[in-house]
DNA sequence: CTGTTAGCGCCTTCAT
DNA sequence: ATGAAGGCGCTAACAG
């Protein structure tokens, strides 16, 4: 199918003037009779006509347009920080497309050469769970394309990022179960290519050791996020002979996952076994027990990636200092750890 | 912030040679020489040479990028269905711009504008449920560039859409409901400005009428989907000198409300009150008791709409004839209408 | 106030 | 096998 796009050309043509005066009316510039100006408008709205972003872009080096990589969309967290971006970005008069890596460092690579390719000005990303090298994401800091982290956070690149407070929010988690009694605390971590899991280890880590209770290695399992293999590793742990009467999880969905296990092994929750999660899924608040979770700002978190790129974009290069900018998480209380 | 990007010249002057070698070279036509091309390649790969798109679709007038406006996509619906689609373009070798109208009909038009103006290849959209003007999509049609619609279609258009079988759907929910006993059916509907709120409701007054249960006017709401007020006409509902004995809702957010209101009102479901939604959320599977409701394959109404809109891209313009794809849904049962 | 000219980066004839 | 020239649609000097 061949499209048929009108340009200033066809429209100066049927006025029989010059196609700079089309453009000037087109694009609000004072010097043009408004008579002139009037029947330019009148012939360009009855044609539909519409600029050729292309060749603007072109021209000006600049496309207006940012790109956003996420990992996945199907979990609430991602497409409401894309929404609170998006809704910045078009209010400063950015447009986005969001690309979708599938947690495939592969597709991530692709992703980025094309924004490259479609000459993106800036670059907002939260990288895949695969990614450890960033030879990719570099390119467009060479060429002077600003990049901002979010969530998942690049530590060898100089560059803006904007995350939650990962390591507060996991000490205070830990905290909470050791405050209503628990004394064996079992992690059910991530992979640690991603810098919100080591955080989160950390705050566990750092909790335990400040009430004085050992950090045992037997307790902590790393696991790749994929949550179909999630209830092997909550099984190991409940078998062991000594198992953990609370476990933190590195996400709600994870954390639902144990939560199942438990009700077909007939552990009572929170009695026999307490359970917390990340994220403040929409689903932990309706299931029973409720799951007591780790809240953060979503919205405000694409904003504030927003904000941070676009104050980079109207940076001289040479007067650039990345940002760093962590939002505060929120203990939500709930049934699976206190009746 | 500016950018400095390399081109075809700037590699044609290190390497001494003409412009035209080096866009041979790049492209891989074969009238190249081995060395030459070897040469070209590597500095290439050496400054991090990325092809200009812009460039390029000004010149061959196609961008290879498909738009795709949703709604919103918060719910997993959309998110899923983007994934779908977007599997399938990159497949086939597309690119993918998604913009989200955010249920705002002046948000819509603009995101058509600014796909328009970017020159996309083809659109694919679910329209917001504000919108009762298509102009906006109409310039698409008239320009040659196709529009395929989903889930939400518009009736008025000469398009191809895809759907699932809503007036089906619809149907067999209420057939469950009166083979279960339940007499007094409420339905609360969606907008009549959407397709498919108009064909649930359509098999719902079916349904009623094939087993020859009259249809009463008072058990019947339409509402706008604004979820935080679908406990009031819930409420209504209940409230009746005569009240239902079953209700089905518009889709799953709506009939997970009207369980939060019977649960605070100590109605037993679905003892006193039989509930039906349709979608399948994720979180009725897991809320208690189990939601009843009507799934739709929603990554295939994804991938359909994608292979229809690429079909249409490789058809000539005069032998276009628009599809109607019309996918199963299935009736889930679950303990929000059967003990 | 309006027209002419140049050029953004690239591909594609048309020559050589 | 390579180079030169033209043009996609547009804006921005530069002239008048």
């Amino acid at each position: 199918m061949a499209t048929h796009q009108t340009t200033i050309i066809d429209i100066a043509r049927a006025l029989g003037i010059s196609k700079s005066t089309v453009s000037r009316a087109l694009t609000g510039h004072p010097n043009v009779n408004g008579k002139t100006r009037q029947r330019i408008l009148d012939m360009a709205s009855q044609v539909d006509y519409q600029r050729n972003q292309l060749a603007i872009s072109l021209l000006t080096n600049r496309t207006g347009t940012v790109g956003i990589i996420v990992p996945e969309f199907i979990s609430y967290f991602f497409p409401k920080v894309i929404i609170g971006a998006q809704e910045e970005l078009a209010r400063l008069g950015y447009n986005v497309v969001i690309c979708h890596s599938n947690e495939s460092y592969e597709t991530e690579v692709s992703n980025a050469k094309a924004l490259l390719a479609s000459r993106v000005d800036g670059l907002i990303v939260s990288h895949t769970k695969e990614t450890r090298n960033f030879d990719h994401f570099k390119i467009f800091q060479r060429k002077g394309i600003p990049v901002v982290f979010f969530n998942r956070v690049c530590e060898e690149m100089n560059v803006s990022n904007v995350t939650v407070d990962d390591y507060n929010g996991a000490f205070r988690a830990v905290e909470h179960l050791i405050q209503t009694g628990r004394r064996r605390i079992a992690h059910l971590a991530g992979p640690d290519t991603l810098t919100n899991s080591r955080n989160r280890l950390n705050g566990y880590r750092d909790a335990l050791t400040k009430y004085g209770i050992p950090v045992d290695p037997e307790l902590i399992i790393s696991y790749d996020l994929n949550l179909d293999k999630a209830n092997i590793y909550v099984n190991h742990l409940l078998n062991l002979p000594n198992p953990p009467d609370a476990l933190f999880a590195i996400n709600d969905p994870t954390a639902l996952e144990a939560l199942s296990v438990a009700k077909r092994r007939g552990i009572r929750v929170p009695d026999d076994l307490a359970l917390i999660g990340f994220s403040d899924d929409p689903i932990s608040a309706v299931i029973e027990p409720g799951l007591t979770t780790i809240s953060q700002p979503v919205t405000e978190l694409g904003q504030q990636a927003a904000q941070v790129l676009v104050r980079q974009l109207l940076t001289k290069e040479d007067e650039f200092q990345p940002e760093r900018i962590v939002l505060p998480t929120n203990l939500i209380i709930r049934g699976s750890t206190v009746k």
